[in-house]
RNA sequence: AGGCGCGUAGCUCAGUUGGUUAGAGCGCACGACUGAUAAUCGUGAGGUCGGCAGUUCAAAUCUGCCCGUGCCUACCA
């Protein structure tokens, strides 16, 4: 070799780089689908069953999302925090059995072949019921299938294979013996409430199957004579009231009054010609709409006899309108906080049957009796005097007549308003009372229950608790009935003779067994006796055709999950869905439970917010702000997704948009990045000798006892699901702890040392624990790129890192001193590259390594340093303390002296007479010959 | 309209029992390196802590009102 060919020797190849084949671009979207298939051929969740087997338990319970359509966001943050818990907890060890489910049954779905049927011209009413059945069956399947892979594209791990679903026919069969339950107990009982019915089609509507739009409607004053009253000058005078539907006048029981709305007692000088009121009556109306009254009812003049409030008429009784012709039952004055004075006369009439205010204000607030007044096809009912036959949309006027002929009313009237109507016949419907089956929150305890379950049970957030706790308090009994066709029906005889619902396990049990076989159709299907059996005569029973509430088919999700599965137990250890099921999920679960089984199915409670834009609107197509997660999928992959959902504080609401999807990409570059550090730096370790822990250096026990505390750190906040604490936590760790740190200054060892020096090996070892113990905390979070990291670092395709654990960190890493020393060390680093970067900023030097740093420091920090490597600390040529006994950090950089040195780029003087290369490195490159 | 929440830098979040000039990371700007290179390192600029009023020696933190926003109810005779 000439000397010419020496000094341009090139020491790259002398230099250990880092090389490793996991690539510094993700390429999530093509790569995510990829580790799925690798872990379907694995069968990862068996895998992790039998590697977990004899485990504690931990047990998410799994709420059923509605199988109507593709994932929105909402389901991916579900899934993907339910995911990241239970992977997580599988890392500390526990069996954390995951088996995914799906809401079958309900009204959306019924809606949607419906719909279908109207595009063909068919009518569902013509449709055997089995028939329409199948096909809210085979829609329900497709759409659970659909949403299956898109939960699984996720990352999401669990049964998919054999999740539960609420149409399984033993699903029904259980939730038909969860009904037979509060049955035998006598807590379910028949009663009535007023409901949305269409008397064109006969049929009960929910709230979204109406639509508004104008109505003419007779409207008429009528006169309730006061009877009772606490003012006894007032007894004799008319409460007068104004009404938008005749029709619902017999099914009147009460009157509603506002407490502080000013009433009028006004007695009647002068009427028009036409007017049906009389003069010399005196009538008590809202003193502001009083004018309105006498112009709309044709009173001409009048006299102010007495002035009162509302709270004044506080336990009045009136009569009826038609009084003398039938209707002699008392009517009550209520105090009712919905009246207003915007219209009307400031009383409302109170007609249990035919309002869901009326219902609750006068029914549930004050126990009257709700009348039937209304048959199906909206005739008023024979019982009725006088009404008998008329129909409650046509008749109107006619009604209004009757009642003026018997001295009922002061006036008749018309309004044009918006009225509610049939989505499917855009005909006018009515609230008519209905036959309902309840279940009593108090007649068997259920409240007291339920409260106590609660009491019991903890909540993440804690607010949770008293969100749920006061609705139980306030809810009124459980209304489980529907009138539909596709769900659960409730599995009940009634005794035509006594009205009474027939208790008789066995006959429960009966129709239990045949719906394990037959699924609930049969109930359709099958004569009443083949459930009745031979000890009751099918014509003397009447057979319930009303469904259960879907809330009750999810409601019993612990019933025929949690308790039939062997590899799940109940109650869960947490339940977790975003805060809208507080009314639905939580509570049905909480009350089904409770009324069974007389706890709560759930030992911890996890609620999450709701998604919204980056501007924090809600997401609607209208506003065109939606962010699909098929799309985020489809660009950045879903580890991005899972990067999102755990670096947000999902117990608030949580934005998604442009900017914050970036910024996650950004944090996902850097964690992938210091994995793909360690991994190059790591190529060729094993086959080199590991350093006991006692022999390494100090800032590799600095290290250590960062992954001590950090290990503390993630099982402490894994366990009470705090990952975005987690993830900052491990963010900063990659960031400032290692690669601008640990990294940078282990370089030039890491690339320049021997091979096999010890200090280079103790590197290597931190530097190996760190990857195991890195990749093993973001499995959870990261799932597809943990995966990738540890095949690459493993080469073992049949492995994967969610079937380990979080590293075990031994105790003597422990070391709270070092990092407290450290920091401080840090410190005075940071002073020196400030001055640093001032000198570049002086174009006094360019790299670090062209300086030589002299420091005036306080003997304490001079303390600090001694035994650390100033030169290696900073990753500059040269660095001395100039002055041990200064009042203050002083740092002064100069250009360092001597020559370059080819391989390592260390300026140093002994370069100059040692072949262009230093001291060290000498000694490496004639040692590798 | 009622119940329960939320509102700290462009973004995501910390801010312990009220106590010095309100923190971090990202992004941004500027610079260095070119042996983590569609990387890496450094420095820096960004906040009347939703608004107003009050309690206090002292308020992002406690109280009241208001505004914005989300979930759940109720939207009617």
């Amino acid at each position: 070799m000439s000397e010419n060919q020496k000094t341009t020797r090139n020491y790259k190849d002398t230099v250990f780089l880092p090389s490793t084949t996991f690539p510094m671009r993700g390429g999530l979207p093509k790569k995510e689908p990829e580790i799925i298939a690798r872990w379907k051929q694995l069968d990862l969740y068996k895998k992790l069953r039998k590697a977990r087997k004899g485990r504690e338990k931990f047990i998410l319970h799994d709420g059923p999302p509605y199988a109507n359509g593709n994932l929105h966001m909402g389901h991916a943050l579900n899934k993907i925090l339910k995911d990241v818990i239970n992977r997580s907890q599988s890392m500390m060890g526990k069996d954390a059995n995951y088996v995914p489910g799906w809401d079958c049954h309900g009204l959306p779905i019924e809606w949607k072949i419906e719909e279908q049927y109207r595009k063909k011209g068919k009518d569902k009413d013509e449709v055997p019921i089995e028939e329409f059945r199948q096909e809210c069956r085979d829609f329900a399947t497709h759409w659970m299938d659909v949403q299956s892979e898109e939960f699984q594209r996720l990352g999401v791990l669990g049964d998919w294979e054999n999740p539960y679903y609420t149409m399984k026919f033993e699903s029904e069969a259980i939730i038909a013996e969860e009904i037979g339950k509060f049955l035998m107990q006598g807590s379910l009982y028949r009663g009535s409430k007023p409901v949305m019915w269409s008397p064109v089609e006969k049929t009960a509507l929910a709230e979204a199957e109406v639509e508004y739009s104008e109505h003419s409607s007779t409207t008429i004053f009528a006169k309730f004579k006061l009877v009772k009253c606490t003012i006894e000058s007032l007894i004799g005078n008319y409460i007068i009231i104004w009404t938008t539907t005749p029709w619902t006048m017999p099914g009147n029981r009460a009157l509603a009054y506002g407490k502080d709305i000013d009433y009028v007692a006004v007695t009647i000088n002068q009427v028009s010609e036409t007017s049906i009121a009389h003069e010399g009556q005196t009538i008590i109306v809202s003193e502001i709409l009083l004018e309105d009254i006498c112009s709309q009812c044709g009173i001409s003049e009048y006299e102010v006899k007495t002035k009162l409030k509302g709270y004044e008429l506080k336990g009045s009784i009136a009569s009826h309108p038609m009084v003398k012709a039938g209707y002699d039952h008392s009517v009550l004055l209520l105090d009712g906080d919905y009246v207003t004075t915007e219209q009307g006369t400031g009383f409302v009439h109170i007609a249990p049957g035919h309002g869901p205010e009326d219902y609750e204000l006068a029914h549930v607030k004050h126990g009257i009796e709700v009348p039937d007044t209304v048959n199906e096809n909206g005739t008023l009912m024979e019982h009725l005097p006088h009404f008998s036959g008329l129909h409650v949309l046509r008749d109107n006027l006619k009604i209004a007549e009757i009642m003026a002929e018997h001295d009922g009313l002061i006036g008749i009237g018309k309004l044009i308003h918006s009225y509610p109507h049939s989505w499917r016949s855009h005909a006018p419907v009515i609230y008519r009372n209905t036959a309902q089956w309840f279940i009593s929150m108090e007649s068997d305890g259920l409240r007291e229950y339920a409260l106590s379950a609660l009491a019991e049970t903890s909540f993440y957030p804690t607010a949770g608790q008293r969100r749920l706790t006061s609705m139980i308090e306030n809810r009124p009994d459980w209304c489980l009935s529907r009138q539909r066709a596709w769900g659960v029906p409730i599995p009940v005889f009634v005794d035509k003779k006594s009205g009474k619902p027939l208790q008789d396990q066995t006959v429960v049990d009966r129709i239990i067994d045949i719906f394990k076989k037959e699924g609930c159709d049969a109930w359709f299907t099958s004569p009443s006796s083949r459930f009745l059996g031979k000890d009751y005569d099918p014509g003397s029973y009447e057979k319930v055709n009303d469904i259960a509430d879907v809330w009750f088919d999810s409601g019993s999700t612990h019933a025929f999950v949690l308790e039939k599965r062997k590899d799940l137990h109940s109650p869960a250890d947490l339940y977790l869905e975003g805060s809208d099921q507080h009314r639905g999920w939580f509570h049905s679960s909480l009350l089904e439970s409770s009324g069974t089984r007389f706890r709560a199915p759930y030992k911890g409670v996890l609620t999450h917010g709701f998604v919204l834009d980056e501007q924090g609107r809600k997401m609607s197509k209208s506003l065109g702000n939606v962010v699909n997660p098929q799309k985020i999928i489809q660009q950045s992959g879903a580890d991005i997704l899972r990067l999102w959902v755990v670096s947000s504080d999902y117990y608030d609401d949580l934005r998604i948009g442009a900017e914050i999807l970036k910024r996650q990409t950004d944090h996902y570059r850097r964690i992938r990045n210091t994995l793909r550090y360690l991994l190059g730096a790591l190529d060729g370790f094993d086959k080199l000798q590991p350093v006991s822990f006692d022999e390494m250096p100090e800032l590799e026990k600095w290290v250590a006892a960062r992954l001590f505390d950090l290990d503390i750190t993630i099982r402490q906040k894994a366990n009470i699901y705090d990952f975005h604490t987690i993830f900052t936590e491990l963010h900063d760790f990659c960031n400032g702890d290692l690669s601008a740190f640990y990294f940078d200054i282990r370089k030039d060892m890491l690339y320049c040392d021997a091979l096999d020096d010890p200090s280079r090996r103790a590197a290597l070892t931190m530097m190996d624990m760190c990857f195991r113990s890195l990749v093993s905390w973001i499995a959870p979070i990261l799932c597809f790129t943990a995966d990738e990291a540890w095949l690459a670092y493993t080469g073992n395709n049949q492995d994967s890192i969610h079937l380990g654990e979080y590293q075990k960190i031994p105790l003597d890493w422990q070391n709270s001193d070092l990092i407290k020393k450290w920091s401080k060390v840090r410190s005075i680093r940071s002073d020196v590259t400030t001055a640093l970067e001032n000198a570049r900023t002086d174009l006094k030097i360019g790299g670090s390594l062209q300086a030589s740093v002299e420091l005036s420091l306080p003997e304490e920090e001079v303390m600090l340093l001694s035994g650390i490597d100033l030169p290696t600390l900073f990753i500059t040529s040269n660095a001395q303390i100039v002055n041990g006994n200064a009042s203050q950090i002083k740092v002064e950089i100069n250009l360092a002296v001597g020559d370059k040195c080819e391989r390592c780029w260390k300026i140093l003087p002994e370069v100059s007479t040692n072949d262009g290369i230093c001291r060290r490195c000498n000694e490496v490159v004639t040692a590798m010959v």
